[in-house]
Formats: structure tokens, sequence, C-alpha cells
DNA sequence: TAAAAATACTCCATAGGTATTTTAT
DNA sequence: ATAAAATACCTATGGAGTATTTTTA
């Protein structure tokens, strides 16, 4: 399970689309199968009835997913804010933050 | 960011070493190293103070990333738990839940 | 038959390893 | 000198694309 699977997660949730999911996401609709294959395999669940057409329908696992994933990604965005944040006016009374000679090779 | 890489963080800051952190997750110490380059380069900050020596130590944008990331990691492992059993002993009075038949092709 | 998902294939990026070098104590 | 992290290099996996096939409403 990956961060970037989820967000392709949330977003096929979403549409229920595959097709909608990729045109959205910008990408291939063959990448967003990959992804949710991917997520399913190393979930060891399924996560949607496919039926060669639109649209697909979320199973029990796949349900529960949904229920979580939106919360779990917005915690994740605001850690991401926080740390930028904190690196770029956080604490310099905390000696030795050399962050930009070190950024800039 | 990805959640692997988050359990590497976790690990080698916890340990304060590098090298502890891929022994205890059986991996290579490069590897570790790799991991956190990758995350540091995908969040735009520096993580840690390498010193070429024990025991490293956080820069402020490392500290906040410390400060939520087990939390954030025991969500994903939730809710990964709650999916699964979803999968294996979830709502079946919700109609065609051919999970088993899906499943074993 | 038309729209959507799966598949086959190719390509490239990167995860992960081993061996070595650099660095600071 | 020694212990730790960085680096160089290699391989294999998998992410992402295009083109095609399969499926079902």
């Amino acid at each position: 399970m990956e961060i970037h699977q989820l967000r392709v997660f949330r977003e096929v949730a979403r549409e229920s689309s595959f097709t909608r999911a990729a045109r959205n996401l910008h990408c291939a609709q063959s990448t967003v199968t990959g992804q949710i294959k991917s997520l399913e395999s190393s979930l060891g669940v399924v996560l949607f009835l496919r039926r060669g057409r639109c649209p697909i329908e979320l199973t029990p696992a796949g349900s529960v997913l949904q229920s979580r994933v939106d919360q779990l990604l917005r915690e994740v965005d605001t850690m991401g804010r926080e740390v930028k944040d904190a690196a770029r006016h956080g604490e310099f009374g905390h000696q030795r933050c050399d962050l930009r000679s070190a950024h800039a090779v």
C-alpha cells in the first residue's frame, strides 16, 4: 500500500470509473488499472467489481477503504505542509540550520 | 512521500543511525540512505544532519515529521487491517460478494 | 456495437544490493 | 584507526505509456 496508489483509488472510487479517473489524474487508463491491481495485491483483497462496463462497484473491502482514505490523505498532505513550513520559517534559534547551503549544492 | 519511506524514516529517527535502522529493517545501509534521500527530495527538505558519524541529528523539518509519523503509520496499519477484515468476514448480506471466485482465478 | 476495463508489449526510473570511499572522532 | 554515512555501480522490479483485445450493457 503506497500513498500514490491511495490517491488513484480515491479518484476511481469517486468517479466509479477507471477511465474518468485516468483523465482527472492526467495519466493512462492502463496505469490506473495497474495501480489498483498492485494496491489490491499488496492488501490481498479485491477492491472493485469490474463488469467490463461503467460504473464499477466497490466491494465491502473497497467501501471500508473509501470511508478511510480521504481523512488519511488529508493528514498526509497536512503533514507534508507542516514539514516544509518547519524547514522554511522554522526554529532558527536551534543552531546549525544550514538547510540552504546543504540544499544548494 | 511514500509509506515505505516513512517507515524507514521512523526507524532511522528512532535509532539515530542509518546503520542500525538498516539492520532492524533487514536491508542494506545504502538502501536506507537512498530512501531517506528520495523522501527528502520529494518533500524538498533536509531531514537529518549527517556528520559522517553516529548519532545523526534531526533538522527542524525532521522533528516535525517525527512528531507526526508514528500516529500516521498506526492509522495506515489500522486501515489495512480493517480492509482485510471486511474482505474476510464482511457484510455478506450485501449481495454479490463473490470475492472468493474473483480471487481464485 | 459502443464504451470501458484488461492485457500485451515496451521503455525508463528507481528500489535495492555489493563494494568502496569519504568523513569525523 | 575505526565506525558510520555517502557514493559508484549494477541488476531487477515495477511504474507508465501506446496499441489492442475482451467484455457487457
